[in-house]
DNA sequence: CTCTAATCGAGACGGTACGTCGCGTCTTACG
DNA sequence: CGTAAGACGCGACGTACCGTCTCGATTAGAG
């Protein structure tokens, strides 16, 4: 499993080769996402469109997968560090729309990130950052369990997110931040805060 | 692209010996499926474990994931067929116990569907026969929109099955229902159904 | 070290395919080596020149080596059926002329066998199947021993005959039959018989 | 092909560290021959074993063959100018007995240079030098031909050193001389300096 | 004793060939 | 005479070495 390819080191990282390598190689895929879905994506394609050689690829990365998330990582660290205050902020509306507005202004981006055939690395990458994140704070006892509550909350997001970019006329960001307000995080986080009025309207009926 | 083979597509042969090869790659498939994700699957292993010449999978289903669909197509069926109704019942709790309680039954089945690394191609198929059945019974102008409505509820759904499946010390029918029914079922139907301030805010723009 | 790939069975060696393979493989192989030296053909090469694909080489030989092997064993075999009973046959120079009217049937082939830069791999194969017969015929005590005489014998009998076919004008069938016999062949099987006129010729000095 | 490197070929320079890298590199060549043939050993194993740098190796030698000729080069030259006079000095035996006095002496050197896997590359030096050689008492019109003869000698020799090298119980020196001296050089020589029959015969056509 | 240039190590890199894997097609030998 | 066994072409993969190319760091050995 463990890769026999000669592993950049720490010291490597710093190198002003190296890092000019990954750097076009994660411009590439970024690239090549575009215009196909990353399984149609091969190896040799990247390394090309990077101006890197074949070999090289693997002294970074062990698949293409592993450069997909070093691509994404980062800008998956800032989104999410967006979506998960969400759930226990005091004005969730707001922090929905700053959830969706600084997904606007990466319009091109996550797009391609969330239908460029990425979606399943880019879900379970979400989801283990979140559960990272999550896990500093956790509050046993919680309802609903802590974990399926970051499952739903992540996996609906992004499934809204990339519903909201794929539409030829989007919603407004006001629109968009509704329905994940209150469609999304209230009902989670309504509930976990000792039977919000979530709950409440939940138990009236 | 296009097959070269001499293809009948035994799918719908009603050849006893075609029902047999059919049942025994079916059974196969999940066999498998209990022991690695679909891509570590390889079509030799299935006809290996079928007891069925390599030709004679192509005879039956163009790739893998053909039986994959084969497989669970019904059951998604019958699935859907509950989770949708859900949507609309008066009675929204009673629907989703029917719905975990219906999973209940096929435990094994689920569990091997849902997290036998088949869940992403489960997903879609999920989304494409929902998306099929809600067709049938479009009402426009509701809010939120139906088509990221279903994906919502879809794919949330989704996610807590599988989760509950997984669980080493799982959560009732009835506090599991609970979640769904209060987190994710109310909430959509919810604003569907009492056509709240969101709704009307985006009618009068 | 064996081979992941199917390997081809006993029963494979009849199939009409891969008969056509092999025979097309081997006469690749002999065309190449006309070109340039063993260790710059590459497999690909081989395969395009026998226009077979480059997995299909695999499956029925683990190098290209053993293609070699395959393409000479057998002339090799007829060759040292030649070249051995020549040791102990009564009339010698009978003997090697028979043996180098035979190679001078099949000059081309030999030609390129024995300059086509695949030397080393003959010589070998040559002392391997020469050991074989030898062995079945082994006289303990004979001077000198058997086995160097094999190997001097055999090696002298290869590097002779390369010489002779890379000759502008080579010696007539005649006279190299003599050098061979009266220098290689004679000094050898003279002493082995219980010291020839060789060996008196060498003492009487 | 031209070398694009800064290559001062240090072969010939002076300084310590360069001298110091240099003896290293035969000596770790000379200790990995006695391991595996040379073309399983790489360039960075001989580097590691001496302890050089991989860059530094390519400052002193263009390939890991230039190397081994240059731990050769002065042994094959000392050998070779032993056994070809053997083929004019008026005792025979007395050479060959001195020839394999030398070898017995270097017993180590040459058992690793001959069965080290590096015996094509030595034969070929071997005749290559021995070739220089010989070309500056060209005799024409000799019988058999001056270089076929020459041929035939050492690699006749080499065959018998190599074996004699292999045995775990080695012939006396002067029992395998007398093998040299009647089955390699005498033939060849007495025909050459006698103008046996068949020169007589071939000089006649 | 210092300084300056030769030598060295470390290792990133592009490249070529290798041998493997899995797919889906097509041929053939056998029942 | 149909069918399963499996040979085959294809194309991607990941590895092994090669030989080149920076970079600094060290170390002669000349002044």
């Amino acid at each position: 499993m463990a890769h026999k390819l000669h592993r950049p080191h720490l010291k490597t990282a710093q190198d002003a080769r190296a890092v000019r390598t990954r750097e076009a190689l994660r411009v590439a895929l970024l690239r090549l996402l575009e215009l196909k879905p990353l399984d149609e994506i091969i190896v040799r394609d990247i390394c090309d469109a990077a101006n890197v050689g074949y070999t090289t690829f693997f002294r970074h990365h062990p698949t293409k997968e592993s450069l997909l998330d070093d691509v994404a990582a980062e800008q998956i660290r800032q989104l999410v560090g967006l979506a998960l205050p969400v759930a226990d902020a005091a004005d969730t509306r707001a922090a929905s729309e700053a959830l969706f507005t600084y997904v606007d202004e990466h319009r091109k981006l996550w797009f391609t990130l969330l239908t460029g055939g990425a979606e399943g690395a880019m879900r379970s990458e979400f989801l283990r950052i979140s559960r990272e994140i999550a896990a500093t704070r956790a509050r046993p006892g919680t309802w609903p369990p802590a974990d399926i509550a970051i499952i739903l909350v992540v996996s609906s997001t992004i499934e809204l997110i990339s519903w909201w970019l794929r539409q030829r006329k989007p919603l407004s960001i006001q629109q968009v931040a509704e329905i994940h307000e209150s469609i999304i995080v209230t009902p989670v986080a309504g509930g976990e805060i000792g039977r919000g009025k979530a709950a409440r309207r939940a138990n009236s009926r």
